[in-house]
DNA sequence: TTTATATACGATAATAATAGTCGTATTTAT
DNA sequence: ATAAATACGACTATTATTATCGTATATAAA
């Protein structure tokens, strides 16, 4: 219950990877999914997400790779989960919300306590300290 | 992302709603169905897990019901979440883990602690903060 | 004592979300 | 030119969640 998706998971693994390694240096998406057993395809997409988002840098062609590109010191973990998968909220009648029964609801306010405690828990850490 | 399940949004508003009414009167899985356009018989399996659970009690035969038995400001939001869920993690390789690559993950100890955070900031609430 | 209405619950089906793969295009160092 | 990397849309597979079905049991009330 309340569980990361494999995209977030595969991002962080990789993140901490890139993190430890020389500032700089190039890692390939085949080099961490091997080191670490991950779908390749899969974390490529992930990769190439967050350079999107400027998270990290890609460099294409042979012996391209990925950096990190961001002062990870700055990033929220809120911030780059929301990056990675949209809202975070332990319901999403504050998002999307097409859900028919919204007016009888009674537990709307109570709910969005609980979210705003673990938006702002997931404010105050930042992405380093995860990958450092 | 970190959504809650049907299961414990149903059983909040159950609750809710029993928490509302008059003390020891009781409500069927069908009149809060009715009243919020929930699935009866989903409902219904909530409710007897809580009654199992001795967070609520269930009065069997016609006229019968549910209603609260525990106090519920001296149940956690963590504590009722995990009766109803299992356990409260953002990874399960805590738990279960029959994860192969458990040996080269580099996240676990930080993923441990954002762990920790979540679980603590869920046991200090209770679910009476929910409810009324 | 029959009937109607409620809980109890295992088994199964349907649906949705997540995870993973495929195919192809593009970039670029060698 | 070639090989190795990123880029990315479309698709498939898998898993988890959500919902339903069928049947048993309890019990209040007619």
């Amino acid at each position: 219950m309340l569980k990361l998706t494999r995209k977030v998971e595969y991002a962080l693994i990789a993140l901490r990877h890139m993190q430890a390694m020389k500032p700089g240096k190039l890692t390939s998406a085949k080099e961490i999914a091997e080191a670490y057993g991950l779908p390749q395809q899969l974390l490529a997409k992930t990769l190439q997400q967050m350079a999107r988002d400027k998270t990290i840098e890609a460099v294409q062609g042979p012996s391209g790779g990925y950096r990190i590109l961001s002062n990870l010191d700055k990033i929220s973990l809120k911030d780059f989960f929301e990056k990675l998968e949209g809202p975070l909220g332990i319901m999403d009648c504050y998002f999307d919300s097409d859900c028919v029964q919204i007016g009888a609801c009674n537990i709307r306010v109570p709910i969005q306590r609980i979210n705003e405690n673990m938006r702002n828990m997931f404010s105050k850490m930042s992405l380093r300290e995860v990958t450092q």
